[in-house]
DNA sequence: TAAAAATACTCCATAGGTATTTTAT
DNA sequence: ATAAAATACCTATGGAGTATTTTTA
């Protein structure tokens, strides 16, 4: 299986709210979807990211710089993207004031 | 609909590739598939990442500086999730060597 | 014993396939 | 005329839901 950014979105979420049934509620999924997808990542890694109980979620020393490096990623793709739509703007606006080649 | 790392991965080997077919070879899907994955991003994106033609299939000047992006983020996730393996062996190789904790 | 995570199962959305059409050289 | 992309339609995989069980503080 590929891991894609959905594993990625919810592993970051899961640390971040130390719970998996937070995380779903602000990914707006159930937690056992959110449960399997974190449990397919693990999978896929061949590495475990969570030590859980039915008390406490906290990462691993693995996924603690795992998780540094994914936020990276994770903003470096949103500014790629949201760098489009600016680029976009400015050749209107330029186009707008230019010759028509 | 979300942008996943299989359309980021699409994107790229056509750009690589300036062609649906061969692209789609590589991936190991068809063209029609290829084809709609692509749709699907520039869409999701709200830009045009190529100029296609049936003879040639070329990268929009957006869609260029898309690429360079892309396969930075592309590659810096190949590389954290590559370091996870490696932490583990190391891991595993101190505790092979040092006291049971 | 109560909360939170994990499991079992069901269903359906959609990713991908096949067949065909359109397009541009 | 032909090769490549796009479209139409179909199929089935797997992502997400509901219900339930297991776990541990």
């Amino acid at each position: 299986m590929d891991v894609e950014l959905r594993h990625l979105r919810a592993f970051v979420e899961v640390a971040r709210q130390q719970s998996f049934t937070r995380a779903a509620e602000k990914l707006t999924i159930t937690q056992p979807a959110l449960t399997r997808t974190v449990q397919q990542l693990e999978t896929a890694l061949r590495v475990r990211l969570f030590n859980r109980s039915s008390r406490h979620v906290e990462l691993t020393n693995v996924g603690n710089s795992f998780l540094t490096q994914v936020e990276r990623v994770l903003n470096e793709l949103d500014r790629a993207m949201n760098a489009l739509s600016e680029q976009v703007s400015i050749r209107l606006g330029f186009s707008w004031l230019m010759p028509d080649p």
